[in-house]
DNA sequence: GTCCTTTATAGTCAAGTTGACTATTAAAGG
DNA sequence: CCTTTAATAGTCAACTTGACTATAAAGGAC
């Protein structure tokens, strides 16, 4: 606890720690679930891939960090990642987890809808960012392996009872990219119109957008199109199938 | 990120921060839910009460901190500290939560059964320590408020799709005493005959005491004994009533 | 234009789950 | 013995879910 030193102890007396923030951004390309990784330019694990993320500054929260590294080392526009939705995962603080340092980091999951060219065009170190497909990520720096992992399951777990899922989605939306964003992350098949019937009946999910909008992908019947709602959460849940849970 | 330092930046140009551990350890005693705090013995807030927990030592993790801190500052019996239900909440580092210095703080969750005498029995700092109902939990130092706040929020959500609730339970219980734990965190009421039926209905949530094991807590038809079985989630997961879900 | 393919959307139906109840059983206390 | 208390058994309708079938509206190939 911040400030509770143990009794008699001189509450000076701590040891001082780095303290970093990372983070692991997603995207759905492609029926893919990608993560902004960036190359590494120095040492230790140069040259290998890692999440973005760096130190917490003196007069920072973690979550203003996040964000500003995440401007700073991707390049993704400024619009995104204000925008962006990000979510504390958990801390890291194994002793050895960089080798030069002490090093406590501060995980962070983000997710954002596919973007035109996402790592590109920005300035700077933008250059060394990318979106990876979440299953060619192999090799990272650090334990941010450990991290990747951990925050796919938690966002996995999140699509089950809240409205996460359009935040994987452009403003606007049809029903059929909402289930694709579901079938992507759980890797799983979702039976279509009960999908739609899960969606529709859970009030402030979705809303339709009024003006007889609608958009045709390319092939098929042209879909409604959908905007998230006010609703945060989903009750009851969609839970994903298999997962060990016999229906 | 680890070593993730903004590239071109000087890695080693980190702002020290002190790290700390915070522990929301609950338990359920006389239908009244109930947390482990100590009263402050220094500056500041000297005299206040406080959730426990100090520093992370230079070759500790959090966990293995929080547990120390925990044992060191309430005398807790070393058993039950190390068999106590611990998990991280999350990390609090606004920049001026301590006013002495700049402090991170990441707080864990502990669940532990009701304990003939908690905080009493054990040496030195022991003394500070005591259980106080939840309710009664204000002016609390720091921004333990919010970290005490968040983790019960936590702790009513995970009841509904783990199996946590028999942590706050004996070894041995009846279905009585884990509706209890249910009906004490969710502050809500719950349908004896279904929840019996939702719980038997689970596989793995709980298992039967072989031996035509019994027990009375004094009136009443005596009631068969349950043991925490192997689940760890609820799959479809057990509600809580009101919480803007109508059914 | 006329198929054929593709995707969206509308239903149906049985099985499973839940919420709200009503018994019945087995103890303790007077 | 009768009342109180708590555990356990069971019922029933409403709702939700999983598995399907059917229809509608577009584009592409000929």
């Amino acid at each position: 606890m911040s400030g509770g030193a143990p009794q008699g102890y001189d509450p000076y007396a701590f040891e001082p720690f780095a303290v970093t923030v990372d983070l692991a951004v997603f995207t759905v390309r492609g029926g893919r679930m990608h993560v902004l990784l960036i190359r590494r330019g120095q040492e230790p694990y140069e040259g290998s891939w890692a999440l973005p993320g760096g130190f917490v500054l003196p007069r920072e929260s973690a979550e203003t960090a996040a964000r500003r590294e995440l401007a700073e080392e991707t390049g993704l526009p400024e619009a995104v990642v204000a925008a962006l939705h990000l979510e504390q995962l958990r801390t890291y603080s194994e002793p050895d987890r960089d080798p030069r340092m002490r090093v406590v980091s501060v995980a962070f999951t983000g997710l954002v809808p596919d973007l035109p060219e996402p790592a590109a065009g920005g300035g700077g170190d933008a250059a060394h960012a990318r979106w990876v497909p979440v299953g060619e990520a192999a090799g990272l720096a650090f334990d941010h392996a450990v991290i990747l992992a951990d925050a796919r399951e938690r966002v996995g777990a999140k699509l089950e009872y809240t409205c996460l899922a359009t935040a994987f989605c452009p403003p606007e939306f049809t029903l059929g990219e909402l289930q694709a964003v579901y079938e992507t992350v759980w890797d799983a098949t979702v039976d279509r119109p009960n999908f739609r019937r899960k969606v529709l009946a859970t009030p402030g999910f979705v809303e339709a957008v009024p003006g007889a909008a609608r958009l045709t992908g390319g092939r098929g019947k042209p879909a409604a199109l959908y905007r998230p709602g006010p609703a945060t959460t989903l009750h009851p849940p969609l839970l994903r199938p298999s997962e060990g849970h016999p229906r």
